[in-house]
DNA sequence: GTCTATAGCCAGATAGAC
DNA sequence: GTCTATCTGGCTATAGAC
């Protein structure tokens, strides 16, 4: 049936395409070698995205739409700081387990073109950090946590969990740990982050 | 003069092929940019470095040599943990703002080519993570500070210090800051980030 | 040491058969 | 929808004049 094995085709290329493109970036990818890694050939990218650079955007708009719905938990869910900022670094480090280049390839695009995060957000609907901002304000006043800008605070959470997968080879390196180590490290992280961060801003 | 005539123009073209490479990676950068960059003929690229490979290797070697000491200094020195944090993230921070591209060029590099590390590290015969772990130990079987892995200490000082800068287009995007505001934040990181980090560890 | 011109290759894209 | 063959342009690298 051309219907089933029209999509089946188009789901593989996309999935070679995000493992090529991943690895290597927009620019060192090639064409070929995602033919190669879907198992069909080079004219089929063509015939079904048109251009590399539509390729392109097409998986990097579902990388994306991967990582965003998380980033909403902790801007825009009625939990409190604290379980918000429990829930996010399990949940987040969990996934990011699972898709290890993920962080990297989206962070390393973005600095390519700054400019692209704008029309994501836009288009996306996404929240801002307002709501975000209100609750830690709030919580200070009422002295539950210390004296922190939101921004900051916002920022610290964002560097603790995604660092370490973006950084890697370096961290290994200065931490002279193996992989398999690392990766335990990785899995400790999941509550280590956010008794860290809780730790830093929770009085009493 | 041909002497000064020659390193004058083996530095120019050290120095463009640093701006381009920092901005497009090895695949992205092309040599007739550089040439262009540096005010030079293509061929003169070839000429002093041979080849695209070993340009972007003398690029690379030097901004890694700029990272490196720094690094040192929280591993190897003999100042107190806290002055060490205190210290190495005013220093790092004052000296990414001047180089924002740095760490982000090192960092995918890295991930590109992650054995490359090893011969970086052996080479330069950097220090590895003992003493610091020593350190870390110690003050906490004092009572010092609250027990937790050096590896996730070490881990979190350089996600902390090191991520802003690497993730800043997604951070102004989502705490919805322009480029002045974000730099303000990145000055308050030189206290704002140690203070962080050890009202955390820090028991009493 | 510096330039122009060009060799030689490789990648993205398309034409056209099946 | 899928393939082979090929066009076209751009890139690294070099040859050779000055």
């Amino acid at each position: 049936m051309n219907k089933t094995k029209d999509t089946t085709t188009e789901f593989e290329i996309l999935n070679a395409a995000k493992r090529i493109f991943q690895h290597k970036g927009m620019a060192g990818a090639r064409m070929q070698e995602i033919a190669d890694e879907a198992g069909i050939n080079k004219a089929m990218l063509h015939y079904y995205y048109r251009s590399k650079q539509l390729l392109f955007e097409a998986v990097f708009k579902k990388a994306f739409s991967m990582i965003a719905p998380q980033l909403n938990d902790i801007l825009n869910s009625d939990l409190s700081i604290c379980e918000k900022i429990r829930d996010f670094s399990n949940n987040y480090i969990s996934f990011v387990i699972k898709h290890p280049y993920l962080p990297n390839f989206i962070i390393q695009e973005l600095n390519r073109s700054p400019e692209f995060i704008q029309k994501l957000l836009a288009e996306k609907h996404f929240p801002n950090i307002e709501k975000f901002r209100k609750q830690v304000d709030n919580k200070i006043a009422e002295g539950i946590i210390r004296p922190i800008k939101a921004e900051q605070l916002f920022i610290n959470i964002m560097a603790l969990n995604i660092f370490p997968f973006i950084g890697a080879p370096l961290l290994k390196g200065l931490t002279n740990v193996d992989d398999k180590t690392y990766k335990k490290l990785m899995i400790e992280r999941k509550t280590e982050v956010a008794d860290f961060i809780i730790n830093s801003i929770k009085l009493t």
